[in-house]
DNA sequence: CATCTGATTAGATGATTATCGAAATATCGA
DNA sequence: TCGATATTTCGATAATCATCTAATCAGATG
């Protein structure tokens, strides 16, 4: 992982709400956009910003099928970060 | 770790600048704030600034020693923190 | 005491960004 | 085709924040 990328997904947990809602994300295998709104107040609009943002830092994988996106963590990416947190430790 | 100190360290995180800080920090058992501005090219009131973040966060101990300070990461909070991340991952 | 150096504070500025409402786009079902 | 639902885009606003300069504070040393 680039320092570029290691930097945006540092950036896009900054923000708690968006933590939060990465969170409820990795709870599942895969989950709708559509069940995120029903479960965290928030606006569509909000919520397609803080996707959009995840996106970018390659957290998540969005498929869309129809009207409704699933999203889903990018679990692999999410090890890499980690590892990479850990590297401060020495 | 309490959900707040948690958000804290994600926002002090955030700043590529201060992450390298940080990082560069986190390198020896303790190292001086100056040592610090003779090896990142930054002022005096910006370093200052980043450094009351990191230990507002709780990531830093801060000792003061005649004009100087010496500055120490908290690695058990440091662990805590990886590990409160890696609960994402289930 | 006068001065130098390290660090903080105050105040200002510019950039980023979280948020929302409203309008637009897209897909489904009747 | 019409209406309902899901999502995005646009535009605006308010808040946050990184950064700097200048002024101040604190400790050391002459």
């Amino acid at each position: 992982m680039d320092s570029e990328q290691f930097h945006r997904i540092t950036k896009a947990l900054a923000d708690p709400r968006r933590f939060n809602i990465l969170a409820r994300i990795a709870k599942d295998k895969e989950i709708a956009c559509s069940d995120i709104r029903c479960q965290v107040p928030i606006t569509a609009a909000t919520l397609s910003h803080h996707m959009k943002e995840l996106a970018n830092a390659g957290l998540i994988e969005v498929r869309k099928e129809g009207q409704f996106l699933h999203i889903k963590l990018r679990r692999k990416i999410w090890r890499e970060y980690l590892s990479q947190l850990a590297k401060l430790q020495g």
